[in-house]
DNA sequence: CGCGTTAGATTGTTCAACAACGCCGAACAA
DNA sequence: TTGTTCGGCGTTGTTGAACAATCTAACGCG
């Protein structure tokens, strides 16, 4: 609590440490969706005290990670249809005019889209999809920020955020094939990008957006996990 | 605290309470930008405990209302040209975006907005400025709220909010006569929505945005306040 | 005049206690 | 059996005090 770690002094308050850590814990999978929260034990396991992990579940909660009920505590949320709709509702407006708004990229934000694209070839190749998915939203925040707002990067950042909650439970129910043919259509983005033919660009995006909306809803429909679990 | 305001019970915590005073006070006027919050004479003041009125701080800080700087404590926001190029980029996103959507618009939503302008125009006549922004901001919102997005929604809502904080200081630099000019032009957006005539709509709101942009810049260029001070 | 040092104030964090509330089962009545 | 009421118990909500870590500003010194 008290030490430095190696060098570099710590310059982040507990309760954001607190908090990132629980967010790691939740994006990768251990703290499920549903997961009480309770606040003595969490606190203990983190080593931190009730209060500071209280501040901690409030920022979660601000992110959409946390779902916080009176009196009843928090959970780590699961996200319904509604959510998924909402969040991809979110992301078919972002992307198709960040694109858009992308003519006449700069040269270097062209290569650095295209690293990121075959980063996540590789890592579709080696089959490491958590490592992917991670990748995958990596591009797609770098195209959104091409709005240039902060503002809309945050919020591109919290929707993705929480989209993994609902990709972590699928993960390994979708085929890998299919996940392969998907990341493969970021190569045509770039392409397109590339060439100014921004229109056609956006409609890819859109369609890539579509496939992948619906690939989620259908496993979200056979996955045990109730739908009107977000709340009324 | 521990009362019961008349019949009805509290159901809200006073964490949350207390950030909605707070809220109050820094969108009606009173806690200017820039104002540092103490903790402790804070928490006294409201009467809560100072633990209680961090965490209610927090929600501020992640509504952009309140910035925090680490062991130097929290203080009133207060917005550079920076955040207002910024704020006003996403308002260009998103309320276009919003009219295109709003094609066949149903009658009631028509009549709810037509009702909005009315009611913004009264407010002008009375020269009632706070309520006239109020109600103009909620003319806004509804209209954003087309997109059928809760998160959109939220992002708007606080982006208007932190326009607000921007406002207050020059609230009374600006003429009647421009804002009244400025707050007219919303009857033109409904009657165009209802004519079906969409794209010239989001033309008519592109501009108005401009128009206000420009006028907010102009007014924080003459303004006493720093423009760095929101942080590099 | 510049600069390190120290003292005071403020924030960051912890701890212990109590009040308020939700959950669950036992006792009881219909 | 079904439904209701009543406590007990664990958890959350909130408080107040305490200490550590850090910032700020005034002071004194060369």
């Amino acid at each position: 609590m008290v030490v430095r770690e190696g060098f570099q002094i710590d310059r982040t308050s507990t309760a954001d440490q607190a908090a990132a850590a629980l967010r790691e814990r939740i994006l990768g999978g251990e703290l499920p969706p549903g997961t009480a929260l309770q606040e003595v034990s969490v606190a203990e396991a983190l080593g931190i005290s009730r209060n500071t992990l209280r501040e901690a579940i409030r920022s979660l909660v601000h992110e959409g990670l946390v779902k916080h009920t009176p009196h009843r505590g928090a959970s780590v949320m699961s996200l319904g249809r509604q959510d998924v709709s909402d969040i991809f509702l979110v992301r078919k407006l972002l992307e198709p005019t960040a694109v858009r708004k992308a003519l006449d990229l700069p040269a270097e934000d062209v290569r650095e889209l295209r690293e990121l694209v075959e980063a996540v070839n590789r890592a579709v190749d080696d089959e490491d999809w958590p490592l992917a998915v991670e990748l995958d939203m990596r591009f797609h925040r770098r195209l959104v920020s091409q709005h240039g707002s902060e503002r809309i990067d945050g919020l591109f950042r919290t929707v993705t955020a929480e989209l993994r909650l609902a990709l972590i439970l699928i993960d390994r129910q979708v085929s890998a094939a299919a996940t392969a043919r998907q990341m493969a259509r970021h190569g045509v983005v770039v392409d397109l990008l590339e060439k100014g033919r921004v229109e056609q660009c956006a409609e890819e995006i859109l369609d890539h957006l579509e496939q992948g909306e619906s690939r989620v809803m259908d496993a979200i429909a056979s996955s045990p996990s109730l739908d009107f679990a977000s709340g009324s």
